[in-house]
DNA sequence: GTGTACTCGGTGATATGTCAACAGAAGTCC
DNA sequence: GGACTTCTGTTGACATATCACCGAGTACAC
C-alpha cells in the first residue's frame, strides 16, 4: 500500500473542474439536442457510428465498442430505439451468435436533422474556447490517460498490492 | 444560424478521447471504490463535501450546488443513504423551507475508510500521468470551458438565433 | 397587511442503467 | 468427435436518474 497523500488545493481544483466541465458540458449539449431534435444523447451516441458505417449497419459488438457501453445497456437502448423505428436488428451471417443493428430511413433522417446543430453546439461550448495548440495538448494528455486505465481494476497485478 | 462545419479528423479525435477518458476513468474509479469500501460514486460524492463541512452538516441546497446535481436526484440519493444510516436529515432553523443533511458517525467512518484508497486511485489513473505544467494548463482550459457554458441553453438570447 | 412570484425540498411515475443469469454458438485443446 | 472455455446478445429484476408536479415558505412590491 502506498502512502496516499491527500490532494492539495491546486490538485483539488483541477479534479473539481475536470468533473464540473464534463457534467455541465454534457448537460448543456443534451438539453439542446433534445429540444432541437427529440433525440437523447444516448440515441445520438448510437446513431452517429451507424450513420458513418458502411450501409448504415454495424455488428452489435462493434457498435458497443465504439460507444464503450456494456452489452446489456446497449441491448436495452437498441430495443427502445427499435420500437421508435430509428434502427432495426438483423441476423449476423458470419457469426450466428451475433446480431446486426441497421439504421432505418427514419433513423438516418433523424440524425441528419440533428447533427448540424449538435456539432455547432459542441463547437460553441467546447472547441471555440481552445486554441489549436491547446487542442493538441489536450488530445495528448487525454489519450495518455485513456491508454493507462486498466480494463479491470481488480485484475491480478493491480488489486492485491 | 451559423454555417456549422463538420468536425475534422483531428477534432473528432479530441472529442472522442475527451469522452472516452471521462467514461473509462469514472468506470475504473467506481469499480475500485465499490470493491474497496462498498460505497458507490454517488455515495462518495455526497459524503466528501459533508466530511469537510463544519460539523459535518450542510444545507441540502448547498450540498446540491457542490455536487452539481438536480434537487430531485439529490433528494432520492439522500433518502437512500439515510436508510443505510450514512446521513440523517435535520430541519433548517434559518429557513423553514430548507433542510440540512448531516453526516452520521457511520457515514464519517465509511468515508474515512474509503478515502485513502480512492485518492490513491485518482492519483494512479489521473494525476500521475500529468506533469505539474500540464495540470495547470488543464485547469486553465477546463475552467474557461465551465465558465462559458450557459446554465440554461434555451435562455432568451441563445435559443432563438 | 395582501397578492404575486420565486425558492426549496420532496414525491411518484416514468425512463434509463446495472447486475446476474441464461442460451446458443464459436474457439480450443486433447 | 467430445469436453471445456470463451464470446455474444438478450432478458428480467433491481438500482438509479429524470420529469412533472405539489406544498410550504420566503422575498418583494404595493
Amino acid at each position: 500500500m502506498t502512502d496516499s497523500r491527500w490532494l492539495d488545493a491546486r490538485e483539488a481544483r483541477l479534479w473539481q473542474s475536470y468533473r464540473d466541465a464534463y457534467r455541465e458540458l454534457m448537460r448543456a449539449l443534451e438539453t439542446r439536442l433534445i429540444s432541437n431534435s427529440g433525440l437523447s444523447g444516448a440515441d445520438y451516441a448510437l446513431l452517429h457510428p451507424l450513420s458513418v458505417a458502411e450501409d448504415g449497419v454495424l455488428r452489435t459488438r462493434d457498435l458497443g465498442k465504439s460507444v464503450g457501453w456494456e452489452r446489456s445497456r446497449l441491448s436495452h437502448q437498441v430495443s427502445r430505439m427499435e420500437k421508435r423505428g430509428l434502427v432495426c436488428r438483423e441476423e449476423c451471417v458470419s457469426d450466428a451468435r451475433g446480431s446486426m443493428v441497421r439504421l432505418t430511413d427514419i433513423g438516418r433522417k433523424a440524425i441528419e436533422a440533428a447533427a448540424p446543430d449538435h456539432v455547432d453546439a459542441v463547437r460553441t461550448y467546447f472547441f471555440d474556447h481552445l486554441t489549436p495548440e491547446e487542442q493538441d495538448q489536450l488530445t495528448t494528455v487525454l489519450e495518455r490517460i485513456v491508454n493507462t486505465i486498466p480494463t479491470d481494476p481488480c485484475a491480478p497485478s493491480t488489486c492485491d498490492e
